[in-house]
DNA sequence: AACGGTGCCAACCGCCACCGG
DNA sequence: ACCGGTGGCGGTTGGCACCGT
């Protein structure tokens, strides 16, 4: 056992044991004051943040808290296709990097991503009965489940043309985003998280309230994005930038997985550039994605790779 | 209506890297 | 060079909500 360890471990007991610390859900009064301190003093230095702001938690927990839950500029809702496609892509290419992923789709974060990635990608990995670092469930992935994505938001893009659509594509939209000066923080935060114009806190009494726990904690994520999905995210809904943002013949060269890799591996990140209209050309050598390979039988792969469950 | 199974996600845990004294 | 503090990351888990029976 290493000392990091040790120190983490023998701390944060004594600490829980002398019932200094609080852990488990995080209350709304608890919230409030984080949020009210790091709008005050901003964030970092986390421990003596936690102390300073009164908070009878661990500076990791208040750091954890801000990052995935509270941050004025979190994306709330379902993953979109377009994320979907995003973070397939990127994982091909970096692993289970979450936070490097989470850096390329603005306003989720690397606890949302890893989430989606356990319980959508691996589940369709167990249906496979393949692993799902396997070079198989990797080339499903990039020759049938991501063209499909593709497809899908390109019907959707068809179907429901988007009004006033720019030809940006995403990627900028999303550096764009990221380089927006300060977004409204009202825009993001629940309505009970309005900081009052004195600096108060609020009035929680009037805060609807679940056995103690903040009100929020599941439902903004599970109402499949509606209500609390603020306005300035529309920007980025659009399909359009996967078509605009790549070529064809890139996307055959991109064929070649070692070329891909080391192409991949040094290029700063371009959003959808691997992806076009075109189905991609399966690469020679590239095995047949026949049934033995996965050893599932009948192998039906419009019903394995049905995006319907996966999409939202 | 009750119950069990399943999925989802917030929060925690364990470890490591970095930095400043 | 060493050590302690801190932040960050990936993995894991507990509990809630939902769904089917």
């Amino acid at each position: 056992m290493d000392m990091a360890h040790e120190r983490d471990s023998s701390s944060s007991e004594e600490e829980v044991m002398a019932g200094d610390l609080r852990r488990g859900p995080w209350t709304v009064e608890e919230d409030i004051l984080l949020v009210n301190y790091i709008a005050a003093h901003g964030e970092g230095r986390w421990n003596s943040l936690a102390r300073s702001a009164g908070l009878k938690r661990t500076g990791k927990s208040c750091r954890l808290r801000w990052l995935n839950y509270l941050r004025p500029d979190l994306r709330r809702g379902s993953i979109t296709p377009q994320e979907q496609l995003l973070i397939l892509e990127l994982h091909s290419r970096w692993g289970n990097r979450w936070s490097k992923i989470a850096q390329h789709l603005p306003g989720r974060t690397d606890n949302e991503i890893k989430n989606y990635w356990r319980t959508r990608v691996q589940k369709h990995a167990k249906q496979l009965k393949c692993d799902v670092n396997s070079q198989q469930f990797k080339d499903v992935m990039r020759y049938l489940w991501m063209p499909r994505l593709v497809e899908r938001i390109q019907a959707a893009e068809a179907a429901q043309p988007a009004a006033g659509a720019d030809d940006t594509p995403l990627s900028w939209q999303h550096d764009a985003l990221y380089e927006s000066p300060e977004l409204p923080l009202d825009a993001c935060w629940p309505a009970e998280y309005d900081l009052a114009a004195d600096g108060q806190l609020p009035n929680t009494s009037s805060v609807p309230e679940q056995s103690g726990t903040t009100t929020m904690s599941s439902s903004p994520s599970t109402d499949s994005g509606t209500g609390a999905q603020p306005s300035w995210t529309a920007a980025v809904d659009g399909a359009e930038w996967f078509t605009t943002a790549c070529d064809a013949s890139s996307a055959a060269a991109m064929c070649d997985t070692n070329q891909l890799i080391q192409q991949q591996q040094e290029a700063p990140c371009q959003l959808g550039e691997a992806w076009t209209s075109e189905p991609l050309p399966v690469p020679a050598g590239f095995p047949d994605l026949g049934i033995a390979d996965f050893e599932i039988g009948n192998f039906d792969v419009d019903s394995i790779w049905s995006m319907d469950d996966l999409w939202y």
